[in-house]
DNA sequence: TTTTGAGTTGTTCGA
DNA sequence: GTCGAACAACTCAAA
């Protein structure tokens, strides 16, 4: 015996330092740490993480690796179901405790409790916490106990508590010395290799705790005052791009609600604009209150008279969307910065989204896996949520006749261009007039911009007007099949 | 139980 | 060019 039997804090969607119940909680105990990632199978209840989001957990992995070393305690890498991997890592190293963090949603609560019950049978001690949501999801319920389907009345029912204030690193942490095995992260191919395509996303993103802290900075101290006006402008910086962070906990959410409430306090951030960001990271919240309630949120419309809408089976328009070549360039910006960065700014992921579903009448499961796929923040909850509402057959939906009209968001919303003539560079000598509706531009306008429509830029793959009228016909089609 | 007010993010049309 | 209404009714949450 090299020391005394370890304490193992189980990472999952919480790979930070701060914050950390688990972590603290073990530390507090004053016995030795081993920490412990598990990369878990495919499973009913469990979505494997898509290609962007596998980019983003590595390198979020290697930066908790090294925050834990610097601290001297050791990361072990296992893969596997928690049940096996964790009981057979349990008897190996004789542990006498195991603490984790609780995630969000029913499933994993009661995989923790089949899992925790699992442990105990091998006289062995666990802990579990609250970490990851602001409020557990029993906190907010109706006057009648029930779950919430609305935004507005949750978020009011919410904003009556007081979420838990952040815990700190904890000072001083005694890291177990001991043998343990543990996978390689390279083995575990979660980076792109052949064709490594992820050039684009780590020119922009660093993943990890201290970087999402920086982030958090930055907004807290300069962004969050223009919150309210610019956050819906591509163009401008004016987001808090802690979306990919949230969702693997490199920072916790709690965190983030303290230090702008704090702000909101100090007189250091307009109260409008902070409450409006706030009300965002509620958005989260509503969205996995929703998930906890409805398992199958990615796979079934919320509200089932959408089974009847008459989707259209459109590759060639799929792909197109896919790939950023609709015509309309506001939508084929943000799916060419998604492709590019892993993320896409909220604005132009509804407007992308209404479009796929509306104006191509493409099933929103198409464009939820795409997402699912290529975001670097893709979340089990707000994806499929965040489609449903765009749809219309999510809780609390855009009414169904609210289509986008991509010209207008465009010209609204990136009036001078410069977002479409990033993403869109085929595009960038056009004039303003004419840049979010290069079909309606003179042919000399275009030829001076060096446009040809067709060949350098495509023509519309629909019609705005047309796909808007089939839009609002299928959905009464839709109506009017009612049984 | 019944009633009442309200509901993230829009667009189009016609005066 | 600007403005307000219509879009279509429905469900939720609370009193």
């Amino acid at each position: 015996m090299t020391d005394a039997s370890p304490h193992i804090v189980l990472f999952r969607d919480d790979l930070r330092l701060a914050d950390n119940p688990a972590l603290t909680h073990a530390a507090h105990t004053g016995a030795p740490v081993l920490a412990l990632f598990l990369l878990e199978p495919e499973s009913e209840t469990r979505r494997p993480p898509g290609a962007a989001a596998r980019w983003w957990l590595h390198g979020s992995l290697v930066s908790l690796r090294g925050d834990l070393e610097a601290r001297g305690v050791p990361l072990a890498l296992m893969r596997g179901s928690a049940h096996a991997t964790l009981i057979d890592l349990v008897r190996r190293v004789g542990a006498c405790a195991v603490s984790w963090n609780r995630r969000a949603g029913a499933p994993s609560r009661e995989e923790d409790e089949i899992l925790a019950s699992a442990l105990k049978d091998e006289g062995v001690e666990t802990h579990h916490f609250p970490a990851n949501m602001l409020f557990e999801p029993e906190a907010v319920r109706t006057g009648s106990g029930g779950a919430y389907r609305v935004f507005t009345p949750f978020w009011r029912a919410a904003r009556q508590i007081t979420p838990d204030a952040p815990l700190p690193v904890p000072q001083a942490i005694k890291g177990w010395k001991g043998a343990f095995e543990s996978e390689r992260l390279e083995d575990w191919g979660l980076l792109p290799t052949k064709p490594d395509w992820a050039g684009g996303i780590a020119q922009v993103w660093t993943p990890g705790e201290s970087d999402a802290r920086l982030r958090l900075d930055a907004f807290v101290q300069r962004t969050v005052a223009d919150y309210g006006e610019r956050r819906d402008f591509p163009a401008d910086a004016a987001t808090s791009l802690l979306s990919p962070s949230l969702r693997f906990g490199e920072i916790s959410a709690r965190e983030i609600w303290h230090r702008v409430r704090a702000a909101i306090a100090a007189g250091d951030a307009p109260e409008a604009d902070a409450e409006k960001f706030l009300s965002e990271v509620g958005w989260r919240e509503f969205c996995h209150h929703l998930l906890g309630g409805h398992r199958d949120l990615a796979t079934r419309n919320f509200n089932p008279a959408f089974d009847r809408f008459p989707w259209a089976r459109d590759e060639k328009a799929l792909a197109a969307w896919q790939k950023g070549r609709t015509g309309y360039p506001i939508v084929d910006a943000g799916m060419r910065e998604l492709w590019t960065t892993g993320w896409m700014h909220n604005r132009v992921r509804m407007i992308a989204a209404s479009f796929l579903t509306k104006h191509l009448l493409i099933d929103w499961q198409e464009g939820e896996r795409w997402f699912w796929d290529t975001l670097v923040d893709a979340d089990p909850a707000n994806n499929p949520a965040g489609w449903q509402w765009v749809t219309g057959c999510g809780a609390d939906a855009a009414p169904y006749f609210r289509i986008f009209n991509p010209v207008l968001q465009g010209e609204k919303f990136d009036p001078e261009g410069a977002y479409v003539r990033h993403w869109v560079p085929e595009l960038e000598r056009l004039d303003k007039r004419w840049l979010h509706k290069p079909w309606e531009a003179p042919a000399r306008a275009l030829s001076e911009a060096g446009v040809r429509l067709g060949e350098t830029y495509p023509r519309p793959v629909v019609d705005h007007g047309s796909a808007r009228k089939r839009a609002l016909s299928a959905y009464e089609t839709m109506r009017s099949d009612a049984p």
